[in-house]
DNA sequence: CTTGACACAGAACGTATGTTCGTGTATAAT
DNA sequence: ATTATACACGAACATACGTTCTGTGTCAAG
């Protein structure tokens, strides 16, 4: 994040996130000036030209309280709904569409989750999947998997993985192992895991970031 | 829920949602007044004390745009989050938690959700799966499953049930056999179904409307 | 037929609130 | 010194906006 921001600014976004979330509406110039300690309504009227300009607020011109964190600066705020696009289907034996552009709500279907159990939503997308090939990741037909695109994973993380032998996607727990092996873990206890000795063999298309599951 | 309101206060519910949702800020008492068609700045003043009346909004006199939707409010919307409250925990072995009273609301802890993918919120409870003794029904350690509290499900419904001469609760599908028995399904395919021949031994605690995993 | 509660309209009123403008103070570049 | 720029103050101003008052029509209870 830019660090341009005067301490006023500074505050006057703290304080203007606080009071939407204890308020449900923004704050008048004046009562901001109080909060950040300006006397001058011209002067905070100022900032939040400058906040403007940064891209932290939008203001609405001769509307009182007529202004608005944007989601740039909103992604700290609790409470607010993400929509996840739903781009297809996960199928055995097939590999799993990508977002086709950086434009993540362009999609015909969303999903709509609440952001403070999903953290930021840049990147996200999710997938229904189909047949109960993912089983031993105690994913079964109809769950609906939210994914966030990336090639690389913590060890440990749970990832959709592209196994270029088998011609297969999985999902799995995914491990680097000291000895060069890629250790392919199922989120179900009983099962056993699949190693794999060339890494190059398992292609890692995305992390996965929640299973919903909704019966009837 | 109350079916006291107008069409017009329905209107104004739904409009000063959208609004804010839009904007950021809600409307003035002159912008309600436009989009539900009165004409006159006190009939919106007074159905909005109506909707006060009722919980549905609150105001700060004076105040411009001084409105809010409640919690209460924002269930009886479509689009909105829905707060379900996390009771507590599942353990092997343990029967679970069940809503102490019909205020859905005053759970300590609580989980966000939209209204969307969930229908009437009423009734409804969070747990949180402890162990990993629900595997067979692709639940494991960490899952949050989403419950309305019922005794009784249809064929083929997830249920919580307590088996009573187990002394344990196993979340399966449920299903009254036409000889009588009970069969419980695993939502694993690959595992076997339990029957029960007493009906009685096993008490339905409600049905499982979601699951839902978080990881990292 | 009153009476009164309820829902509504329209206008007048006063406060709340954003905007503008004249002014002042630093700091840095010319 | 001079000019430019960023930041700040306070007063005056215009209007955005909630409140209040008066009046109208409806409908059920008395």
């Amino acid at each position: 994040m830019d660090e341009h921001l005067s301490e006023r600014q500074q505050n006057i976004l703290e304080f203007l996130a606080e009071y939407v979330e204890e308020n449900g509406y923004p704050p008048s110039i004046r009562e901001i000036g109080v909060a950040a300690d300006i006397s001058s309504t011209s002067v905070v009227s100022y900032n939040l030209e400058r906040l403007q300009e940064r891209g932290y607020v939008s203001r609405e011109r001769e509307v009182s309280r007529g202004l608005k964190l944007t989601s740039m600066a909103q992604a700290a705020i609790p409470g607010a709904v993400v929509q996840v696009p739903l781009l297809g289907r996960i199928v055995a034996g097939a590999p799993i569409p990508v977002p086709a552009s950086d434009f993540p709500l362009m999609g015909d279907e969303t999903i709509e989750l609440t952001r403070d159990i999903l953290g930021d939503p840049a990147g996200l997308y999710a997938l229904e999947v189909e047949g109960n090939s993912m089983i031993d990741a105690l994913v079964h037909d109809g769950d609906v998997v939210v994914m966030r695109h990336q090639q690389r994973v913590e060890n440990g993380e749970m990832a959709a993985v592209w196994l270029r032998e088998l011609g297969e996607m999985t999902l799995k727990r995914f491990y680097q192992e000291t000895d060069g092996r890629v250790r392919l873990q199922p989120a179900n206890p009983t099962m056993q895991p699949i190693y794999v000795d060339d890494p190059h063999m398992v292609e890692v298309q995305g992390k996965v970031v929640m299973v919903v599951r909704q019966l009837q």
